[in-house]
DNA sequence: GTTTGCGATGTTAGCGCTAACATAATGTTA
DNA sequence: TAACATTATGTTAGCGCTAACATCGCAAAC
């Protein structure tokens, strides 16, 4: 007679044998214990105790046709702002009987798109997927798969299910408004990678500008290249060399805030009497700089929390409160744009 | 007659059925196309592109009694370190057949025998574990388990099985040598969290120190605290008020490094005159500081990769070349650390 | 006391794939 | 040309679990 040798750990087989019951028994006391008398319930938690049995996930999600996997996509492992909300997810998922499979689209669409089918394949519990620029086929992808989806670090009127993070035009036109009213008179924009997130903040940036009086096109300094603190301080430099006259700057993301204070300092620029800098996000080292750089406080954190709980409210069969949720962000004001006027 | 209803979309045998072939001829061509003839392989892959077809990961795992996950555990998952190392895994796995499981142990040991648990209950193809400090029973897991383990971030004389990294006591030592080289006599070491990884940075700097014969114990303050860079400007404050003839701190990482830069700008120190600073991993931050910082380089991205190319070739039945590969490390001086003699 | 209803438990047949063996088709050797 | 490898493909029986239906026991209803 042929035989499969297994994996050799226990199966649901050993225990329901041990607890003397059936197999189906033992899945529903390990799946919903209400179903079972509590004298069975008793009896195979025992026996599971003393084999030691761990469900084979793959087996589950074989027969029932879905799996237990939290699908999560972000445009970059490296980005701070992406790992808080990563960690809170892992946070709140990593005890329970879920699996978060992550995914690195690298701010490509195409690859978001293919990380998406591929997450599908497997059927998730759950996707969570950052942003709301998503292209049309992913979106309908989206749509389509059978389980709750969270977009995060964006707000907007039409999410795919559901929708937790701020509004990045309004943080911009946050900002912008901000220098204005500190009384700089040439305000620049500074912006790297510049993904459809920082093409709002620039929205924002302008209609504040635009909203002041101070909006001039020829201060807008975008790139396609990655942000990074080095970045920012070149950058900075090639601004001020080409419009000596700029008093100003809001930077698309705090890396190249920090780079522009070190390009400014570099350049023998006193930050914030010659000019000031603003940035988006408040890492941590915004506080601790010297000077202290303000910036546009979002608290990526609780983003990632807020979704896990949107996802387990909906999985525990309950309809989630709203399904948009706007989380804000605060201005924090510090030395760098606070000069004596 | 009783009927489950199945995922809906197509399965190996709608594959097959398309392609007038037997199931076991489709799967055999999409594992291992060499074991199929030209001719009938053409037909799958027609057949599979024309369905649309994607294979079931979870009924191959079941059947296989192995899963093509590839289990990462990491201490941290905003810390800039890892998430370099993590990104090389995912770019060199996102494409093929492999699904990366990701871990975070937060530094806690006890958490990551829970996680090396509960990945080796999914039979993973190969786990990757980072540093050498596991409890006795998670090596012993990890030893039992039936697939290549790699250990990263760190060297050592008796990995589980693999293990890629640098020595952070030779990281420490040349970090302390350098110091006494540029002249600075009282050289105080700063570290916040305080790992093992961090602790064999200690143990090389106190070398380099009593062989340049300038070890002071009481120049070494730590923490438990995780480090940030709020944290390196609070302490180096602390430490500088309590030994004001300090005059070079080796920070544990660049994080405290670059508060500790800000910490004595604002304490109106001048660095690297009153002062020299050198951190640890030379983030991409450090050449763009002013001054500029002074670090021990380290390419966690290679880390990364070359992991991923060991598992590779063990997988695919090699021998790996060498089973403990040290990447080494570089010093980069930078101004932080070049005052005027 | 029979009927009905309902919750607790069991039986059976897959979920979609691949290991193990079987067989057919071809080449190789003495 | 018989005997034997070697290679390409097929058949069958699971992998470990759960959906769907079946059954059983017991209490309420008539």
């Amino acid at each position: 007679m042929r035989k499969r040798k297994g994996a050799g750990r226990p199966t649901i087989a050993d225990v329901a044998n041990k607890a003397g019951v059936s197999t189906i028994t033992v899945s529903r006391a390990l799946r919903d214990p209400s179903m079972v008398s509590d004298h069975l319930r008793r009896k195979i938690n025992n026996a599971v105790r003393k084999l030691n049995y761990v469900p084979h996930s793959h087996a589950s999600a074989l027969a029932s046709t879905r799996s237990n996997i939290i699908g999560v996509i972000v445009p970059s492992l490296t980005n701070n702002v992406f790992a808080e909300s990563l960690r809170a997810i892992y946070d709140a998922f990593g005890q329970g009987a879920f699996q978060v499979q992550l995914g690195n689209s690298r701010y490509v669409p195409a690859e978001e798109e293919r990380l998406v089918r591929t997450f599908l394949g497997q059927r998730p519990s759950a996707m969570i997927v950052a942003g709301t620029d998503q292209t049309d086929v992913t979106r309908q992808l989206l749509e389509n798969a059978e389980c709750p989806v969270v977009q995060i670090m964006d707000v907007g009127d039409d999410p795919i299910d559901m929708i937790v993070g701020f509004s990045h035009f309004e943080g911009g036109k946050a900002a912008g408004l901000h220098l204005v009213q500190q009384g700089y008179k040439r305000i620049g924009f500074l912006g790297a990678r510049m993904d459809p997130r920082s093409h709002r903040r620039l929205e924002g940036f302008k209609e504040a500008l635009q909203f002041g009086g101070r909006y001039d096109p020829d201060l807008i300094m975008t790139t396609t290249l990655s942000s990074s603190v080095s970045l920012g301080a070149e950058l900075i430099g090639q601004f001020c060399a080409r419009r000596p006259d700029l008093d100003a700057v809001f930077c698309n993301n705090d890396d190249m805030a920090l780079g522009a204070l070190f390009g400014c300092q570099k350049a023998g620029l006193s930050v914030p009497d010659d000019i000031g800098i603003i940035g988006f996000n408040d890492l941590e080292m915004m506080a601790a700089a010297h000077p202290s750089l303000t910036s546009i406080r979002t608290d990526r954190y609780a983003i990632g929390r807020h979704a896990v709980e949107m996802i387990q409210s909906v999985l525990s069969g309950e309809t989630p409160d709203k399904k948009i949720v706007d989380l804000g962000f605060e201005l924090q004001v510090r030395q760098s744009t606070s000069r004596a006027k």
